[in-house]
DNA sequence: CAAATATTCAGCCGCGCGGCTGAATATCAC
DNA sequence: GTGATATTCAGCCGCGCGGCTGAATATTTG
């Protein structure tokens, strides 16, 4: 099983990469699921690109996807986000 | 004046490496202010690789540092942290 | 001032990230 | 089944990140 280190790893890099920040929102203001098709037209580079941003996404666990007729349906997983949340809320602590 | 898109970028690019995460908890469990060499002292690697960490992290505004003596104190800088926390909440919204 | 300490600056280098193109795959419409 | 549509797979390539080493720059100490 993966270790929790690795899930940061996963979660931070895959937040840190601008467009991927764009696709999350993106998935979430469209009331939390958008089709890869939907996501790769909101950049100006290829698709393909947004494909594998798509899988960095998924691989870190922040996205889910499943099929529907041809599309594919990206589903925000907000748990994950949690995850950083969590790590974050260190730092708010009282002392 | 830098653009907030710019002030996420540095500071989740900062955030994306574990060496720099662990630099900002250890200061922060240090209780708020770290020595560049204790910071060093954490790492395998050579301390010049760790020179390079801190100031990613103080250009993206989560560090800050003060001389004393001999020593570069490193201080944490909370506010640049609830940028991240910010940012986060939105897909914490009740819907 | 000279020596020691703490830390950075400058620059080299390998490797992976994130663009790209071209081909493949799955599903729907006819 | 054929063709159109949606999306991924495979693989190329340039550039920057993050290691490294060696030299330079404060600051304190004797």
């Amino acid at each position: 099983m993966p270790k929790r280190e690795d899930a940061y790893e996963a979660v931070f890099n895959a937040l840190a990469h601008p467009a991927r920040r764009r696709v999350l929102l993106a998935v979430y203001f469209a009331g939390g699921e958008l089709s890869a098709g939907d996501a790769a037209a909101m950049f100006a580079h290829a698709w393909q690109t947004t494909t594998r941003h798509l899988q960095v996404l998924e691989k870190a666990g922040l996205l889910r996807h499943e099929r529907r007729g041809r599309n594919r349906i990206y589903r925000l997983e907000r748990k994950r986000l949690e995850l950083v949340r969590d790590w974050l809320s260190t730092f708010f602590r009282k002392p």
